[in-house]
DNA sequence: TTGTAAGCGTTATCAA
DNA sequence: TTGATAACGCTTACAA
């Protein structure tokens, strides 16, 4: 059998005093003796107590536990967002309980775990969120956080780059780098962050009179690979891209590499996100950097006022401008093995 | 004031029955009537009841709460492990409570609200787990697995690549590859991983009649370009390297990448981890493949055993073959942007 | 098959 | 400053 912890109660019993004082010194109460003080920390010592946080859970309907919901891990820009989320929820001394959720079976799976620990919020960085996803996230009856979503829908607060923007600035940088034919490799056609930053360049591009090729796939390495090949295959192939994330625009680079194939000299791409590896030096690759700080800084305040119990608002739709990280890819262009013999 | 969760009792209540038999109900206990069921059900439904796990944490002494201690997630080698474990410990019924560590103060911050959730176990994906710190995650009185640390501890069960003979294969590749001066780019000098990984290099190397150039750093793609820069500064620098992780070799690469330094030619390379990035174009880099999955499930067997209340040995250090993946970086070598010319 | 009642380890209220 | 005592929402004998 399971050694169990020692109690409170034990501790009063060992120490010589009620159960009530030992809760009180370990919760920092000030209305304990220096003497009653010592004679519990001396028991809990002793006793190698552990205080039990979970009673207190059920009494004051607080766990402090935040479920953060995460999708593919194997963009390092998720793991980033992981890291420094994580960090800061426990700067203000919640824990983060992850939830790995590829399908919406896994959701099925997990939603009724989440709240059976009564977490206090749900965080989700699925690149998609769906509509169905949402639903379930927010029937727990506790606010739904979301990074890049955007749905107007009650308990759900939304926290996004502002894509559309970016994308016109892509748009504009590429045109005035003298890019003659243009072409967006995206994600998942009907992805709102896909959607958005798609729209604002090919607007944008119109309106400059540029007609861009349009294309979509998964968000990663291999989707970009496959539209690469698909989009480069033409006799006159665009000379410039603007790819829905980094990965997507690595991805693409790679296979163009392996092809061989003869391309628009210079090529020129713009990837999202500014991960790392957009900076590492065959790459160089120019990106939208998506500022998670504030993003993040915006999510632990909506936390921290339902902490506070304050008026929430229905929902919440917050815009975060990114900012746009120039590097050779999108100026000399990119450089082939052996491209400038 | 916050809104309370509906409470068996209030399902029991609603239904006309006794709040025994709605837990029962929830719990899939047999001895319930269908119409019995089928009362609860319906006003579980009413209320929006959501089984409150945390009652049942106290009473079995079992919280199905699995720590996952982690330091730096900008290595996709964590990562990726991360993700596979959450899965995995998912598909166990068990949730996974983060834990991000960047220094010992950290950890002193998080260790008594780990032992306050009462987790079941700890499991440290920590790339250094210091003794000190192994000491403070053991008195929690939970099992703790560690990956790739080996220490004899009552209460630490270590999985580790068989980091030596994975070095001492590197040696003899890169010497039958033709390479003449070698030289190991490592990580912290006393990382166990690292000392394990040079040593059967270096052994191996000797045995050769050659004696490797050594030099560490932090494991990280900066720890990798600063290592380079000095390494191979002299006149004659060496022909091949073995890397103590993907993103040194990665970022070595890139600082003489932009050093312009004379180089030999060929320069061949290898890394260990085999993150996805070893595989992109330019680096094509040889590594050595973590089994991770093998490593995962020897954690979750140590896990399955203490749920069973099976014997558990005092500790355990165990070790899973790494294989060595050949990519060209190691075979004709680093191609270094127009270096065919 | 159902209900009663005693815990689990805290917090919070009220007297002392 | 202390100690009783009633919750919190379950699980689990035990009785009916």
């Amino acid at each position: 059998m399971r050694k169990r912890y020692a109690s409170s109660t034990d501790v009063a019993r060992l120490a010589g005093v009620s159960q009530s004082t030992v809760s009180r010194t370990f919760r920092g109460d000030s209305r304990v003796s220096p003497e009653a003080r010592n004679k519990v920390m001396e028991a809990a010592q002793k006793l190698e107590y552990r205080p039990n946080l979970l009673p207190r859970i059920m009494l004051t309907q607080q766990s402090r536990l935040v479920a953060l919901v995460v999708g593919k891990m194997h963009n390092p820009f998720y793991a980033r967002v992981l890291e420094r989320f994580t960090k800061r929820l426990q700067e203000m001394k919640c824990q983060v309980m992850l939830a790995h959720v590829d399908s919406d079976d896994a959701l099925d799976a997990v939603v009724p775990r989440l709240s059976g620990y009564r977490v206090d919020a749900v965080v989700s960085a699925l690149s998609v969120l769906t509509e169905a996803a949402a639903d379930q996230l927010i029937e727990l009856g506790v606010p739904v956080i979301s990074f890049n979503t955007h749905m107007r829908k009650k308990g759900l607060y939304t926290i996004s780059s502002d894509n559309a923007p970016a994308g016109r600035e892509v748009a504009r940088h590429l045109i005035a780098q003298g890019a003659q034919r243009l072409a967006y490799l995206g994600g998942p056609e009907f992805n709102p962050a896909n959607v958005d930053r798609r729209t604002g360049f090919v607007e944008e591009a119109r309106a400059h009179g540029f007609e861009p090729v349009l294309s979509n796939d998964e968000f990663s390495f291999e989707g970009g690979a496959r539209q690469a090949v698909r989009v480069f295959a033409g006799p006159n192939p665009p000379d410039a891209a603007f790819c829905g994330d980094d990965l997507i625009a690595i991805g693409a680079l790679d296979a163009l590499w392996h092809s061989g194939r003869p391309l628009a000299d210079p090529l020129r791409i713009v990837g999202f996100d500014d991960i790392p590896q957009a900076a590492w030096a065959p790459y160089q690759l120019s990106s939208i950097q998506q500022d998670e700080e504030v993003m993040i800084d915006h999510a632990l305040r909506i936390l921290d006022d339902w902490y506070a119990e304050a008026e929430m608002p229905e929902y919440l739709n917050l815009l975060v401008p990114g900012k746009m990280v120039i590097r050779r890819s999108s100026v000399s262009g990119i450089q082939f093995p052996g491209s400038h013999c």
